[in-house]
DNA sequence: ACACTAAGTAAGTAAATACTTACTTAGGTG
DNA sequence: CACCTAAGTAAGTATTTACTTACTTAGTGT
């Protein structure tokens, strides 16, 4: 009987398209259960393949991992599309610009899972990724907050912080929804809305007062006595 | 140096204190290196006992597992501190004591692996984590927000939109730290200065404009071509 | 002193798992 | 066709690992 139906290849195809399809395999595993909890065993499986054929493609698993982390790329076009929208200052855009992309789901559940988790399990590609990734997306957009400091339209704040700031609603966002299924009842247009708007306001420097604040508050700002830390 | 020196426990002990020992060993190691990652063997060695000793406290691995995450809980006195600030409408203290609390170091690198490590690892103690301690804390803050738009002081977001929003900034500047080693040149607490700053003047009613931004700008604030809201 | 129990362990065991070996076969090329 | 190589596999193997078993011993109450 019996050999018939392959699930998601059949029979003879050539080394590259197989060595593709078990990356893809791989890849889905890896995101869910993690590098140690993934068996080679099951890889094979869900590639439709023996055991044998994963290594003849991968020396080892490590090296399969590795395959996988060096070739999955989030935020595939964001970036260009961002800098277009910077040179002609568009604060809103700019910025509604990427948090509906992440928001929306960008890197996706198994990419996501995937950083975590090699970043956790402390895999030296984790560290790779950052650099070459999420680092110089940050310094794209830290330095367009630096230029709009300097056109005078952001209060002066420390660019890379105030960046990550604005990733970090939006990434932890994204967390809770991916790792807790802690969705928001609001549509995510108004979430994004409401992230844009809370972080422009708070940028954006204000008619009136520049560092103090609320006309219902007797002011305190942080730095007197209360902020000596270690 | 030499193996004079036993770590945490020498020979006969009470029960409950070699359990509470085994436990602060085991939970050093799964937050280093996930469930999967930890053998029982390392963590009998750590603890200074047999692997069979650990057999005798603990029915499995899984069940030493559960025994960690029931009984490790961050934020420790963080929520009745800010209560109190919180009955006095003292926005700037409020968050500030907040973001000094998680920028400080607050879940200590090791408890933020484990709780990582769980929620990937998909333990269902991971969800009742949340449910306990996460969960009550976006309630209580976004109660207090919701409690100062009321009071005209904030603008009308949905509250536990910024919420998040302000936690997001927090947690994911530790996620870095812990993950990545991605430091900031600044001092923690101009960090800290920066979030609240930017998040409160954010969220603070405007003394003139109400949704509309910054006078350097031609207005097209979300609503006009580019937040086109379904 | 003497047993009795709680605390502890050395030495297994069965199952799992990453990787090999020795083999088969599909299908293009001269 | 006959051959040759790339594509593929069944059946191991050595090691690791969670957990057991059958035992020893420290210390306490009487």
């Amino acid at each position: 009987m019996a050999k018939s139906s392959q699930k998601s290849s059949s029979s003879r195809i050539p080394a590259a398209a197989r060595k593709a399809s078990i990356i893809r395999s791989a890849a889905a595993i890896f995101g869910e259960k993690g590098f140690n909890g993934t068996k080679t065993r099951e890889i094979a499986a869900r590639a439709g393949v023996s055991e044998a054929l994963i290594f003849k493609h991968f020396p080892s698993k490590e090296d399969l991992y590795a395959a996988i982390l060096a070739e999955e790329s989030p935020l595939p076009g964001l970036l260009e599309r961002i800098q277009g929208l910077a040179k002609e200052r568009k604060d809103v855009e700019v910025f509604t610009v990427i948090a509906e992309t992440i928001v929306g789901g960008a890197p996706d559940q198994n990419l996501m899972r995937l950083i975590l988790f090699s970043a956790l399990e402390s895999h030296e590609l984790s560290d790779m990724f950052f650099q070459n990734h999420i680092r110089h997306f940050y310094d794209v957009l830290a330095s367009y907050i630096e230029q709009r400091i300097q056109d005078g339209a952001f209060q002066p704040v420390p660019p890379l912080v105030a960046a990550r700031a604005f990733m970090g609603m939006l990434i932890y966002h994204r967390l809770l929804t991916v790792l807790f299924r802690a969705t928001l009842p609001q549509e995510p247009q108004d979430i994004v809305h409401t992230f844009v708007t809370v972080f422009l306001d708070g940028l954006q420097r204000q008619p009136l007062l520049q560092t103090e604040k609320s006309p219902s508050q007797p002011r305190s700002t942080a730095g007197s006595k209360k902020a000596r830390r270690s």
